[in-house]
DNA sequence: GCCCGCGTCCTGACAGTGCCAAGTTGATCT
DNA sequence: AGATCAACTTGGCACTGTCAGGACGCGGGC
């Protein structure tokens, strides 16, 4: 909200704000390696020191960026999760759809959430943040398998989230399913899904 | 090999492979953010501009390093495989715990090698060493579940690999077995491979 | 109504980076 | 021996992140 741009005063207001913004379309536009802070800056319209102020460093503007990919990621999956069925089958599925859409959509965000790199900013929004899809996940495996013991559940989240999540990232790099259309590429990671949830359902003793 | 470092003759005379092998080691202190081409000239006792003479760009040497990685990898799940017995099953395993070895002694290379910057190299060796770890666990599969439609191989091709390569690198972020003991997270793997050849002999046909 | 504090933003500077240009060295071939 | 030429050098450019110090202007206290 605030003033029109054109005025452009001397106190931003919203500079924090607008650097998150900026900078994510500057990540998804460049890659990693390409995001640069005094690109961030001259974007938002502000000098190329400005960012300190209530950014640290760069690393620490990527790790807020990755917070608010991650609180993204968990939204994406509610959304998905509010389209479907009240079977546990489902529920699990419509999950894994909206993980993928959500890494789909924003290809490079979802590598920085996942790098190496962000795990260096040791920051305890960012380790909350990605509790709350991880939350998602083991809620969904738990309600498909309520009779399994804890252990199974446990591997079985892990099967699950691997699956997912491995598939996605193959993709994403062009490693899987190059010269697909998009249609057939999804109903690939559809079938995929629906063999993992098999699995879940068979280690659980739900047959 | 070569002559002895002291001397340090004008022309280094394996200036590539030191390049490489410094940038390696640089890579894996440093991550690749922090990868840097002068740093890799300093460590080689070369000056700052002589790597320009083997590699086009620092991209170029990262993509040389990435294509070494694969071969690695390649190279890691033919030993695991050698140590196999001969039933598919335990050769698909085996070929995962390779897998997840080398991922697990390089992880700043591993990422590399899967990571979005990777692929802009597009070069046709890195493509060539990708697709020799990719061959091996075509065979794999194709061995496990010979009966089962090339479709559905080709489904299970991805699978596999998405829950393997998916879980190593969850493991690598610290999303997966943040607390437990690197044997406690072997069996995790070990156990989440059984799961993926389980999917894999279903879907395939073979009770 | 005025002034002053202080958070917000600016300009300027420093060391470090990738890459390009032009010069220097020394091994190799005729 | 002299010429050739790849391998290496120094130097410079535009760019980066970060730090220091100064300019601005919104708010609260008189």
């Amino acid at each position: 909200m605030g003033r029109p741009k054109s005025t452009r005063p001397y106190h931003h207001g919203e500079l924090r704000e607008a650097l998150v913004a900026t900078g994510r379309r500057l990540l998804e536009e460049k890659g990693i390696r390409g995001f640069t802070l005094r690109e961030c800056a001259r974007r938002a319209l502000v000098s190329h020191a400005a960012p300190a102020h209530h950014f640290a460093s760069l690393d620490d503007l990527l790790a807020e960026i990755a917070v608010r990919g991650y609180q993204e990621l968990t939204a994406a999956m509610e959304t998905e999760l509010r389209r479907a069925t009240d079977a546990p089958a489902a529920r699990l599925v419509a999950q894994g759809v909206g993980y993928m859409a959500f890494a789909a959509a924003n290809p490079v965000l979802f590598q920085l959430m996942f790098s190496r790199e962000a795990n260096r900013f040791e920051s305890q929004a960012l380790a909350a943040a990605a509790k709350g899809a991880h939350d998602l996940q083991v809620a969904a495996v738990a309600s498909l398998i309520p009779r399994a013991s804890a252990d199974v559940k446990q591997g079985m989240v892990d099967f699950a989230w691997a699956s997912v999540h491995g598939f996605i990232t193959l993709v994403l790099e062009g490693q899987i399913g190059e010269g697909d259309t998009p249609r057939a590429l999804k109903s690939r990671g559809v079938s995929m899904l629906a063999a993992m949830v098999e699995t879940v359902l068979r280690a659980g003793g739900e047959p």
